[in-house]
RNA sequence: GGGGGCUUAGCUCAGUUGGUUCAGAGCAUCUGCCUUACAAGCAGAGGGUCGUAGGUUCGAAUCCUUCAGCCCCCA
C-alpha cells in the first residue's frame, strides 16, 4: 500500500475541495456511461424527469439520493448500471410561465403565431431546463450524460404521436363532447388527476323559486348562485314527502324567467339545505348525469374563462364568475327571493397548475378509454410482476385502477405534442396518423395537444432510441419516484408498456416519503419553511445532506427535515475523515505491507472482520428489501462504534508497543479493512470516500471508488468466539468506567483492578488494562475482595476497584442496591415462568432451555452482588 | 361516505415469523474529560405501564376485537 504523504492532514474533512474535483474526474473519465455488453446484465434506471420550470429541492435530494445509492450500490456489484436522466417538457406548466412573461411584455397569445409562441418555449427550455441538473451534479448522481432525453425530443414526440395513432386506430381514442374539469385560467380541460380540493370557508345561499300557478314557493340552496341563470330544473328525492304534491309542476326561474321542471330523482340528499336541489346541467358533473337521465335542457352561461356568456340576461352578461355571483344574489335580495344566508365550508376543486377554482365546463375533447387498457395493468402490480415499496401502496393503486373513468387527454395548449388528427375542411371527416394528409391544403389539423402525462406514460421505454437499446436496456430495474403520482404517471407507464411492449416497465417501484419541516407541514414557498439544497449544500457538505436525508427517512413514512439535522451526516462525514487521518498519520511512521495484512492475528482483529461481514449482510439484506434507511443505519452503526470507538482504539496498543512487524501487521491490516470500509459507504457517500480511497494507496489515472468493487460477505469470516471474547472485555470496560463515573474518580487517576476469574486470557487483560486508565490488573480465581473497593458482576466475573479514600461507601451501596434489585426483577420473571407447569409442559424445548440458562446464570450474579453488599455493611 | 397509514423515552423513530439478558437507536438533557484521529469529539448517567379497554396464548410492544386521537388519498 503506497498512501500520499501528506505534510498536513487537516483536523476536519473539507467537503468544498472533495467534491467539484471528483465529480469532475469521474465525468472527464466517463466512469457513469453505459453501453451494451452482453457479458454483463444491465441494471437500469429512468429518472423521473424534472420539470423544466422546476427547481431543485429537498424532495428531489432525497429521491435522487436514492436513485444514486442504488445505481452505485450495483455498478460496484458489477452490474451495468445504466441511469438515463431526462427532463419533461411540463405543458400547462411551462405554457403558463412563458404566457406570463409575454405578458410582461405586453404579448398576448392571440397577439402571435403558434411557431411563434413555440420559440418562446423553447427558448424558455434553453434557458431553465437544464438547471436543475447541473444543481443535482452537486449532490453527485452518477447519471450517464450521454443519454440525457427531453420529452420534446425528435425521437420521443414521435413515439408519443405513434402511441396515440396506434390507439386511435384501435378505438381506444375517441373524441367526444362531455364535462370536463376546465381550467379557466390556462382556458383548457385538465384531467380528475390535476384537481385538488381545498377547504374554503363560503356562504350557502337559500333561493325561493316561484311554483307556477301557484303561491308556493321551492327554496333551494346553494353554494354557487351565479349558476341559477343556467338552471334548468329542479331536483328533490322521490321519498321526501314535503315535495311530493309539486312533482311535476314547473317552476318560476327568477331573474331569468323562464320555466323550469321539478322532478325526483333519488340522488337527491334529503338533508342536504332544504331537500330540493337546483339543477345546472352545463356547470355540475352531477348536475349533468341528472340531466341526461332526466332530458333537461343544457345551457351554458361561461366563455372559456369563466365570465358569463350570450346565454344569460343582457346585463348579467360578460360578468366574471365571482363578479355574476356578487350580482345575482343582489337581484335575487331585491326581488325578496333571497331566503337566507348561512356560513359554509365547502370543498372546492382547484387546478393543481392555475391554483384557480376550475370549472365543470362541457366541450368538445379527446379521450382515452381506459377500462381494457387497464386490467392487464392491474394484474401485474396484484400478481407481484412489478413490486411496490412499501407493499401498501398496492391497495391504494388496486383502487383506483378499479374504478376510473375514461382519461381526457387533449388540453387546449399550444407547447406540447400536438395531436395527429386532421379535419378536413369540407367533409368534416377525420384523418388520424403519424404523416398528415398529402392534400395537406384540404386540411386542418386539431389544435390541441396532450396532457403531458400522454407523453411521458412512455418515459421508460422510449428514453431508449434504439432497438438493441431497448431489448438490452427494457423493462428497467427500479423507479424512484415520489407516490403522488402514483396514478398520473406509474400506472400510467405501466398501462403504456404492457400494451405498446407487452412488458412491463420496471420491476420494483420505490415510493419515496414526503419530506416534511420540524412541524409535519409540508414544505412550500408560501410558508418560506422550503431549504435550498445548495445551501446546504455548501454549509454542510453534499454528503451530509445525502447521508442525513436517508438516515432520517424510514421506508413509508414521512421525513421531518430541518437544516440543523444535516449536522448527523457531517459529523458522520468528519468522523470517517478522522479514522482515515488517523491511519494515514500512523502510516507516515509505520511501514505499510501486504504481505503481513494476515499476520499476528488475533480475536480482536478476527472480531471486526467477523462484524464487517455481518454488516456487508445486513446492508445487501436491507437493499434487497428496499430499506435504504436501515441500510444506512447498519453501516453508521459498523463505521462509528465497531471501526472507530472500539476497534481503532484496541489497535492503538499494539502499534505503539508493538514490534515492528506487528505494528505493520496491525496498521496494513486496518488500513485495507478502512478501505474496504470506504467501499461500503461509497453509494451514500460518493465524494468523501473517493477522496479518501485515493488517499490510502496509490491508485492509477481513472481508477475510481466508484468502479471497485463492493465488499463481498464472507460468512466464513463470521466468528461468534471472538465476539464473545470482545463483548466481554467491553462490558468489563464498560463497568470499569461505569465505577469511575459514579465514583467521581478523575479520568487521569491510576487505579488498580482485581478480576476474579479463572477464564480469562493474557490477551483479554492486556486489552482491558490499554482501554482503561489502569496501574495494576490483577486476575486471579481465588483471589479475596480487597477491603474498601466498588464493585461491579460481569459474566461470572467479579470486578473489584480498590478506592482506598476514594469511595462513599454509602454511593457504593446504592450502586450495588440498584443493581441487586434490577436483577431481581429480572430473576423472578423468569423463576415465576419457570415455576408455571403450563410453561414447562407447552413452550418449545429450546426456549425452556434458554430460561433455564438466563435463570442460573442471574442467580450467580445475585449471590455475587449479595455478598459484595453484606461486606459493605 | 370509501380506502390507506400512524399512536413505543422530552423529540423523531427502530423493534422481521409472538420467546435472543427486549423494552432499543439518534437527537435533546445531566455529569466528567481539550486522553498524541476526531470538542463536528471521548467516557458515563437519567428517562418509557409500548394510545385505551378487552380477548387469544404457557408467554403479547408484536396476533384479534373495541374505543379514542392524529395524518394522507379518493368521492
Amino acid at each position: 500500500m503506497h498512501p500520499k504523504n501528506l505534510d498536513e492532514i487537516p483536523k476536519a474533512y473539507d467537503p468544498k475541495n472533495a467534491e467539484d474535483k471528483w465529480y469532475k474526474y469521474w465525468e472527464e473519465y466517463k466512469l457513469y456511461h453505459s453501453e451494451i455488453d452482453k457479458n454483463k446484465t444491465p441494471y437500469t434506471i429512468v429518472i423521473p424527469p424534472p420539470n423544466i420550470t422546476g427547481i431543485l429541492h429537498i424532495g428531489h435530494i432525497l429521491n435522487n439520493t436514492l436513485q444514486d445509492i442504488y445505481i452505485r450500490y450495483k455498478r460496484m456489484q458489477g452490474f451495468n448500471a445504466c441511469w438515463v436522466p431526462g427532463i419533461d417538457h411540463a405543458s400547462i406548466a411551462t405554457e403558463s410561465k412563458v404566457v406570463a412573461l409575454l405578458k410582461e411584455k405586453g404579448i398576448t397569445k392571440d397577439d402571435i403565431s403558434r411557431e411563434e409562441f413555440l420559440k418562446h418555449c423553447y427558448e424558455w427550455k434553453d434557458k431553465y431546463g437544464g438547471m436543475i441538473f447541473k444543481q443535482l451534479r452537486r449532490i453527485g448522481v452518477s447519471c450517464d450524460w450521454e443519454r440525457e432525453r427531453f420529452t420534446m425530443d425528435d425521437h420521443y414526440y414521435k413515439k408519443v404521436i405513434e402511441a396515440f395513432v396506434h390507439l386511435y386506430k384501435e378505438g381506444l381514442i375517441y373524441r367526444g363532447y362531455r364535462m370536463v374539469n376546465w381550467d379557466p385560467a390556462s382556458k383548457s380541460a385538465i384531467s380528475d388527476e390535476e384537481v385538488f380540493y381545498k377547504e374554503v370557508q363560503g356562504k350557502l345561499w337559500y333561493f325561493k323559486y316561484p311554483v307556477k300557478d301557484s303561491n308556493e314557493f321551492v327554496i333551494v340552496a346553494t353554494t354557487r348562485p351565479e349558476t341559477m341563470l343556467g338552471d334548468t330544473g329542479i331536483a328533490v328525492n322521490p321519498e321526501d314527502e314535503r315535495y311530493t304534491h309539486l312533482i311535476g309542476k314547473n317552476i318560476i326561474l327568477p331573474i331569468v324567467g323562464k320555466e323550469i321542471p321539478l322532478f325526483s330523482d333519488s340522488y337527491v340528499d334529503k338533508s342536504f339545505g332544504t331537500g330540493a336541489v337546483k339543477v345546472t346541467p352545463a356547470h355540475d358533473v352531477n348536475d349533468y348525469d341528472m340531466g341526461q337521465r332526466h332530458k333537461l335542457e343544457i345551457v351554458n352561461i361561461f366563455n372559456e374563462d369563466a365570465s358569463t356568456n350570450g346565454n344569460v340576461p343582457k346585463e348579467f352578461r360578460n360578468l366574471d364568475r365571482y363578479e355574476a355571483r356578487k350580482k345575482v344574489v343582489a337581484r335575487m335580495e331585491e326581488l325578496g327571493l333571497l331566503h337566507k344566508v348561512e356560513e359554509y365550508t365547502n370543498k372546492v376543486g382547484y387546478s393543481q397548475r392555475g391554483n384557480v377554482p376550475i370549472e365543470p365546463y362541457l366541450s368538445e375533447q379527446w379521450f382515452m378509454k381506459m377500462d381494457e387498457l387497464c386490467k392487464p395493468a392491474l394484474k401485474v402490480v396484484l400478481d407481484g410482476k412489478i413490486k411496490f415499496h412499501p407493499e401498501h401502496w398496492v391497495k391504494t393503486y388496486e383502487h383506483w385502477m378499479s374504478g376510473i373513468r375514461d382519461w381526457c387527454i387533449s388540453r387546449q395548449l399550444w407547447w406540447g405534442h400536438r395531436i395527429p388528427v386532421w379535419y378536413n375542411k369540407h367533409t368534416q371527416e377525420i384523418y388520424c396518423d403519424v404523416n398528415p394528409p398529402e392534400d395537406i391544403e384540404n386540411w386542418h389539423q386539431e389544435e390541441d395537444v396532450l396532457d403531458t402525462w400522454a407523453s411521458s406514460w412512455l418515459w421508460a421505454q422510449d428514453v431508449f432510441t434504439n432497438q438493441e437499446d431497448q431489448n438490452y436496456y427494457y423493462p428497467t430495474d427500479l423507479l424512484v419516484t415520489a407516490p403522488d403520482i402514483i396514478f398520473f404517471w406509474v400506472a400510467r407507464m405501466i398501462i403504456a408498456g404492457l400494451h405498446f411492449k407487452n412488458e412491463i416497465p420496471f420491476k420494483d417501484v420505490y415510493f419515496t416519503s414526503l419530506v416534511r419541516d420540524q412541524q409535519g407541514r409540508k414544505m412550500s414557498k408560501s410558508l418560506g419553511n422550503s431549504p435550498d439544497p445548495l445551501d446546504l449544500i455548501d454549509e454542510y457538505g453534499a454528503d451530509a445532506l445525502r447521508f442525513t436525508i436517508i438516515y432520517i427517512a424510514p421506508l413509508g413514512q414521512d421525513v421531518l427535515f430541518s437544516n440543523e439535522k444535516c449536522e448527523i451526516g457531517r459529523n458522520f462525514a468528519n468522523k470517517i475523515w478522522n479514522a482515515g487521518r488517523f491511519l494515514l498519520m500512523n502510516a507516515q511512521n509505520i511501514k505499510l505491507d501486504r504481505m503481513v495484512e494476515y499476520k499476528h492475528i488475533d480475536f480482536t482483529d478476527k472480531w471486526i472482520m467477523s462484524r464487517f461481514n455481518e454488516t456487508i449482510k445486513a446492508v445487501n439484506d436491507s437493499m434487497t428489501k428496499f430499506e435504504v434507511n436501515a441500510a444506512s443505519k447498519y453501516i453508521y452503526s459498523y463505521v462509528w462504534n465497531d471501526f472507530c470507538d472500539w476497534y481503532i482504539e484496541l489497535t492503538k496498543n499494539r502499534l505503539y508497543h508493538g514490534s515492528d512487524e506487528v505494528k505493520s501487521a496491525v496498521l496494513t491490516r486496518a488500513m485495507s479493512l478502512y478501505e474496504k470500509m470506504l467501499q461500503l459507504v461509497h453509494p451514500f457517500m460518493p465524494f468523501i470516500t473517493e477522496e479518501l480511497w485515493q488517499l490510502v494507496d496509490g491508485r492509477k489515472e481513472g481508477e475510481s471508488i466508484s468502479t471497485a468493487a463492493f465488499p463481498l460477505f464472507d460468512e466464513k469470516l463470521i466468528d461468534r468466539r471472538a465476539e464473545s471474547e470482545i463483548n466481554f472485555v467491553q462490558d468489563v470496560v464498560t463497568a470499569i468506567r461505569n465505577i469511575r463515573g459514579e465514583m467521581n474518580i478523575s479520568p487521569a487517576k491510576q487505579i488498580n483492578v482485581f478480576l476474579k476469574s479463572g477464564s480469562i486470557t493474557s490477551s483479554q487483560e492486556r486489552y482491558i488494562k490499554s482501554l482503561v486508565k489502569i496501574d495494576q490488573l490483577i486476575v486471579d480465581e481465588n483471589l479475596d475482595k480487597p477491603k474498601a473497593c466498588a464493585s461491579a458482576v460481569v459474566k461470572g466475573c467479579d470486578i473489584f476497584i480498590p478506592l482506598e479514600g476514594l469511595i462513599d461507601i454509602n454511593v457504593e451501596r446504592a450502586r450495588i442496591e440498584k443493581e441487586l434489585s434490577r436483577l431481581l426483577n429480572s430473576f423472578n420473571g423468569v423463576r415465576k415462568k419457570l415455576e408455571n407447569e403450563n410453561f414447562v409442559s407447552k413452550a418449545p424445548a429450546d426456549v425452556i432451555e434458554k430460561e433455564k440458562n438466563k435463570l442460573a446464570d442471574w442467580e450467580k450474579a445475585l449471590e455475587k452482588l449479595q455478598a459484595i453488599l453484606d461486606d459493605l455493611s
